[in-house]
RNA sequence: GCGCGGGUGGUGGAAUUGGUAGACACGAGGGACUUAAAAUCCCUUGACCUAAACAGUCGUGCGGGUUCAAGUCCCGCCCCGCGCACCA
């Protein structure tokens, strides 16, 4: 008999799998495609740990799933081998990122085949090859000849130890999301000019699609409130004693309730607002703004700061002044910059009121004429009493309006407005535009060149790709450019529209664009033509399962943006690229700790593997541990106890192939099917199938489990032999087993006499009539409590078993002398009688 | 603060969406095999009560409610995690 040694057998098949190309999918195959991934690996150099492990794992299961049910499955590869880590790793080796890459990548590949994941090497795919950047830029190419990409100088997000400008979504609580440790500095506010995409353009498009996506719903709410549409009206104010307007951005016009305004200090109108008597006090207030950072705002609370401009504007209904304030607690970027103040109900508005001194006006209140949502005036307090359900909110104190229902009043006040010629009804966005250029050198070159004579000219279609030049010296220059400002022979360039001499654009293209079209590459990755080609992206998309555990927007809303672009340009059908995503929960250490190389907790899954419990102990432990949504800690006892699930399964496999060998005296079939072998198998293969359709794989490991300490329990009671039914019975469980331990199943597989691989077309069919038992197990309820069980016949009728529960010892015991009221039958399930 | 999730044994987690709470696993305890250990196999394992029970009591964060029946539904609290965070 055979020992279970995953150290032998799993170098064995990843072999021979290699060899044999089992995992090779044909793109123009005619049978039904599927296509899983997780989100892309980030090469950094430590190699992946047991967090990547538990990410990949999840799409290597659905997409071995699936090929086992006969799709055509492709589970491709591929490296986002641009960007900062990447750079910044090879500025500590000492290398280029080039030759780092070259030495990093092969230890991934090492990696991931010990871990048994079913990936299609022949298409591999890496960013930072010239062949796939070619794209990269036709992606800029093409979103500057749609007008979709456009050049600013703005103030932006500035890390100081990357050097480089950030995107909105890559500043994580005033950090940058690469240094968002306690000790890295907080992001800089920098003016730039730099390249941005309008993915505004399409912030309704991805809004709308959002609801229709098979997608983990915190992640689609992310998105939403990251689009942030809101729904209000700019009102044009006239300024007292000027010809001047300034218009505020609401949602809620309650303008009887209006007392004042308050602009940002960033406000391009806040010099021409202030009177001569105010300018000292306001220029240093502005000034004391603009120096601080993001975060020291933010820190300094809900403590509301500002000054009186000296300027006021005329309230339309009242026909009262009311002074124009500047404060920091007004946004520049959003809406119009400026707001109007309506203090009893809005809580900032309230507080910066109450600070200064400014009329509470209540125009807003309960049907009941007391609760009121967010301020009481009379108590000089924010006042947080809710509306009592069924509580209307109606306008007061508001002229025309009054008595109006509190949305009705609005529409009636803006449809007024607007009628009036004071405002106009705007939708507003919390997203912002997506900036592209980095000032970077390990990025893809950003195709324009800038002329002397013709100013930004873009590099024509059939010059790309423009190469990335390989430099001894890559660090950032300092100066806020990247290292290709000093790379001569490459900077010095013609221009493409007048042939003088002219400067490349030294930033390069954010990583986040190569990361946000790949899927696409992925199912046509060797085109040399085109970006890809649309019948075979016709065949493929959408994808079918996504997973991974960051980037609930920024990649996500990317990669969206990017499918409906595609869309609009008519090279895909479908504008959405990931069909399902599951935001799954990641491994931490034992105290709760996230794994990290700086912190030196980092497990690499090859450590285990190697201790000699084998990938697909880990792979099982991983999966097994909690439903993927869910974090879990990483439990040394876990991986050894998979592994003795799987050598359990593995002995029996021995003693059924030794009773083989030996023609063992079968028994009669029918004493095997007595004995529940087909009616276990069933329930398990039924199980099975559906959590792994529900992506519920830690109950799906559960049921395998439970199987075969069923069969073990067979075993001790009815012996083995080499029966049809013990074949089928083992043979279901190795089969159903295979996408989370594919070396052990794949190894069992052939031991039971198979040539072909376990891995295709091996999926079995549930049979509902093998499921369907003789008797059933029905509970007697007495008041609501169990006080008895029976085993009636399937098909009894109700009265038939009504009757058996009433005369059970125990139930009879409960009901005593009285007479039952009431006797409710769950038709398979229970008798519930009651007493009183 | 707002918005989402979620509180179940010593631990990770099950529970067909109102129908036997604690599947499966870890840990713990006991036994078999062994000269011994490891490995393997078998049994026990929510608490209480009990000599034991396939006899009973309690039990899914807390307090109420609906129901023959509540982990699951409703109302009010407490706690934890995540996301957004002065977005007008």
């Amino acid at each position: 008999m055979k020992r279970f040694s995953p150290s032998e057998i799993e170098p064995k098949w990843q072999k021979i799998w290699d060899e044999t190309g089992v995992y090779t999918a044909d793109l123009d195959t005619e049978k039904p495609k599927y296509l899983a991934m997780s989100m892309f690996n980030y090469p950094s150099g430590a190699g992946i740990h047991i967090g990547h492990a538990m990410n990949y794992t999840i799409s290597d299961v659905k997409a071995r799933f699936k090929r086992q049910q006969g799709f055509e499955s492709y589970y491709p590869i591929g490296w986002d081998a641009f960007g900062l880590p990447a750079e910044n790793y090879a500025i500590k080796a000492g290398v280029s990122p080039q030759e780092s890459m070259a030495t990093i990548i092969p230890g991934y590949h090492k990696q991931y085949k010990a871990m048994g994941w079913s990936n299609d090497w022949e298409k591999e795919i890496a960013t930072h090859k010239p062949e796939y950047y070619k794209w990269t830029q036709w992606i800029f190419w093409k979103m500057c000849s749609e007008g979709l990409a456009y050049q600013d100088a703005r103030m932006q997000w500035w890390c100081t130890k990357c050097q480089t400008v950030l995107a909105n979504e890559q500043v994580i609580e005033g950090r940058c999301w690469r240094h968002d440790g306690k000790d890295d500095p907080v992001v800089q506010k920098k003016e730039v000019k730099q390249w941005f995409f309008k993915i505004t353009d399409y912030a309704d498009e991805l809004l709308d699609a959002t609801d229709a996506l098979d997608w983990t719903d915190t992640v689609k709410l992310a998105q939403k409130n990251w689009i942030g549409r809101t729904e209000g009206i700019n009102i044009d104010y006239e300024v007292v004693g000027s010809d001047k307007k300034l218009t505020c951005f609401t949602t809620t016009p309650v303008n009887y309730g209006m007392t004042f305004i308050v602009i940002a200090p960033e406000h391009e109108m806040v010099t021409e607002l202030t009177t001569s008597e105010k300018k000292s006090e306001v220029d240093d207030y502005v000034a004391a703004c603009i120096t601080k950072t993001e975060l020291e705002r933010q820190q300094e609370g809900k403590d509301k700061t500002g000054v009186f401009t000296g300027s006021y504007v005329i309230n339309h209904l009242t026909g009262e002044k009311a002074p124009i304030w500047v404060a920091d607690f007004v946004l520049a970027g959003f809406g119009t910059g400026a707001v109007q103040g309506c203090p009893a109900h809005d809580e900032r508005d309230f507080e910066f009121a109450q600070k200064f001194g400014l009329p509470i006006i209540r125009v807003v209140e309960g049907e009941d004429g007391k609760t009121e949502r967010v301020v009481d005036p009379s108590k000089e307090s924010v006042d947080q009493v809710k509306l009592n359900h069924g509580i209307q909110r109606k306008m007061v104190n508001s002229g025309q309006f009054d008595g109006l229902l509190f949305d009705e009043g609005m529409q009636k006040t803006m449809d007024y407005f607007e009628s009036q010629g004071w405002g106009t009804r705007q939708v507003n966005y919390k997203m912002r535009d997506w900036s592209v250029s980095r000032q970077r050198y390990w990025g893809a070159p950003i195709p324009i060149v800038n002329c002397p004579k013709d100013g930004t000219v873009l590099i024509p279609e059939d010059q790309l790709p423009v190469v990335l030049p390989e430099l001894d010296d890559f660090k950032p220059a300092g100066d806020g450019r990247s290292a290709l400002a000093r790379a001569t022979d490459w900077l010095q360039t013609t221009c493409p529209e007048c042939g003088g001499p002219a400067e490349r654009e030294t930033d390069t293209l954010d990583t986040y664009i190569c990361s946000s079209w790949y899927m696409y590459r992925y199912m046509d990755p060797h085109n040399q033509e085109e970006i890809f080609s649309t019948d075979r992206v016709r065949k493929w998309e959408p994808i079918d399962f996504y997973n991974g555990g960051d980037h609930a927007t920024a990649h996500l809303l990317y990669a969206r943006f990017i499918g409906h672009f595609f869309k609009k340009l008519g090279l895909i059908d479908e504008p959405e690229p990931f069909k399902q995503f599951v935001f799954n929960g990641k491994v931490t250490a034992q105290n709760g700790e996230m794994f990290s190389k700086s912190k030196g907790n980092g497990i690499d899954p090859l450590e285990i593997i190697n201790q000699g419990y084998g990938a697909d102990a880990l792979r099982t432990y991983l999966m097994f541990a909690a439903p993927l949504e869910f974090w879990a800690k990483w439990d040394p006892n876990g991986v050894p106890g998979t592994h003795r699930f799987l050598n359990r399964l593995w002995n029996l496999v021995q003693e059924f192939t030794k009773a083989s060998d030996s023609s063992v005296n079968n028994k009669d079939e029918t004493e095997w099917k007595e004995a529940g072998l087909d009616y276990y198998t069933h329930k398990m293969i039924k199980k099975m199938t559906e959590d792994l359709e529900a992506n519920r794989y830690n109950t799906a490991i559960a049921a395998s489990m439970e199987n075969v300490n069923v069969l073990y329990k067979i075993k001790d009671q009815h012996g083995i032999d080499s029966s049809v039914s013990w074949r089928e019975a083992l043979e279901s469980a190795v089969v159903c087993i295979a996408p989370f331990a594919p070396h052990v199943s794949e190894e069992l597989w052939h031991q039971l006499g198979h040539s072909s691989s376990v891995h295709t077309g091996t999926w079995p069919k549930y049979d509902e009539a093998k499921l369907v038992t003789d008797t059933i197990t029905i509970v007697v309820q007495v008041n609501g409590k169990v006080r008895a069980k029976l085993e009636v016949a399937a098909d009894a009728s109700e009265d038939s078993v009504k009757e058996a529960a009433l005369a059970e010892e125990n139930v009879q015991k409960f009901i005593g002398d009285k007479k039952p009221t009431k006797v409710i039958y769950v038709p398979g399930r229970l008798v519930s009688v009651v007493v009183r």
